[in-house]
DNA sequence: CGCGTAGTTGACGAGAGTCAACTATAGTGG
DNA sequence: CCACTATAGTTGACTCTCGTCAACTACGCG
């Protein structure tokens, strides 16, 4: 155990051939929002979308952008961000497929309060907000659906902000793991690989801590042989154990 | 100065005949997702809502609870908190008059996650999911409307996170005094009252700390001049000042 | 094989939480 | 109207978590 050090990720290939108009179509449908749709509905929607494909590391758009898109990821993973003055970065959320981003803002116009950045190479589709709006008005059921989408986002940010109140830095890298593990798990035999390139850094943004608290509780959990990890990489082997330290 | 210690703060009458039909549809007109609506068109919806009164400190729902009606603060204000299982409380919100709260979801059934107690005396309108949809679909523009105005409760909540993850205690109680002397704020002659009875341990649990660290910081902004407080009460007396603590 | 960046670890200190004693205010009931 | 009490708010002393600074190690790419 723990004896491998080298990557175990896979590498999302982000070459511009991968995200075929099926892989958009059967992943446009996965979004909660369009999933009540009839195929030939949706094969009309999918039309609207274009399809754009970033690297790690690749900015989607920049907070203070002025706001035109809506977007839906399709493969790969997107971190949603803030950068503050002080140079500390605040993450958001980090996306898996299925999920939208950009703006909602179909009334007036608006600037991204936030930034996106492909976390490993994605398939990003997007659609200018006009264009969504008539989709709105030719299907009335995607904009309920989407109130509902919406209303979760909320939700979770709001359990965010409890977490940060009121957890300390270990339970609240714990529930990062879990939840990291759930979107973007794959089962190994020793345990589950998260199929994607993060960073201490980035998991010191996601839970509002310092790259070095991180660290130190990464490394405890090794040591009790909750996780197995690396550079840019975590396997979690004892979810119970993980779950253990949330509830406590 | 600040030889007053006595609460300055107006009794909200609760008596159950001031939230009458003039008030409620004004109120409701000013809602912004119904506010592109005609006149003939609002008195129709209007209709729809039943109106409600509370007191301070009454519940008006608790998380867990099936969530089955949407709502409107016609009058007063309402605190949206979360408790906790260690008896800790996370503030997420206080709304004025024209905000919404409650649920939703449209979609299946749901419960609340967080609870609402009015802070003050308050006229509370309210409105059956099932309802409500009709409504979303008999007027499509309020679907969009509503949309922007949930993006935007996203945002604040986004907010909230930054600040929690990257400023100060003294930082964080200045932004939501200057939050609450613009939603609630009544000018005097030597500044700007609060008009909402909250006490230490509401600010605490709003800026994520205890009441004993929101005194202190209370406390020195009273030295400094920057506010006046009592039981309950708070007059911001130099915005500048606090606004600059924010910035710094 | 070696350089650059990611990650680790230790020592130290500051901000904020805890515990506890105390003071001041508002609402009450005589 | 005043005294009494319950509760809000204050303040001090102490502690502890976590952030900071710095030196170091190790992985991965060219």
């Amino acid at each position: 155990m723990g004896k491998r050090k080298t990557t175990p990720l896979k590498d999302h290939a982000p070459d511009g051939h991968h995200c075929t108009l099926e892989l958009k179509t059967t992943k446009l449908g996965m979004v909660s929002f369009f999933r009540d749709l009839k195929q030939d509905e949706l094969d009309q929607i999918v039309k609207r979308f274009s399809a754009n494909h970033y690297q790690a590391g690749d900015e989607i758009y920049y907070q203070g952008e002025p706001a035109r898109y809506l977007r839906v990821v399709v493969e790969g993973a997107v971190k949603l961000l803030e950068y503050t003055e002080e140079g500390k970065d605040v993450v958001l959320d980090i996306l898996n497929p299925g999920s939208y981003f950009g703006s909602l803002k179909l009334l007036g116009s608006d600037v991204y309060t936030e930034s996106a950045v492909a976390q490993s190479g994605s398939c990003i589709l997007s659609i200018g907000l006009k264009d969504f709006r008539e989709i709105l008005q030719g299907f009335p059921s995607v904009g309920i659906a989407i109130l509902d989408t919406s209303a979760e986002k909320l939700r979770s940010s709001q359990e965010h902000i409890k977490q940060l109140t009121t957890e300390p830095v270990e339970t609240r890298i714990a529930n990062i793991l879990l939840t990291l593990s759930e979107k973007f798990g794959e089962n190994k035999e020793e345990g589950t690989l998260i199929q994607l390139p993060f960073s201490r850094k980035d998991l010191a943004d996601m839970a509002g801590t310092t790259t070095e608290s991180a660290s130190r509780v990464m490394s405890n959990f090794q040591k009790e042989g909750i996780i197995d990890t690396g550079r840019q990489w975590v396997e979690v082997e004892d979810i119970e154990q993980l779950k253990a330290i949330i509830q406590k």
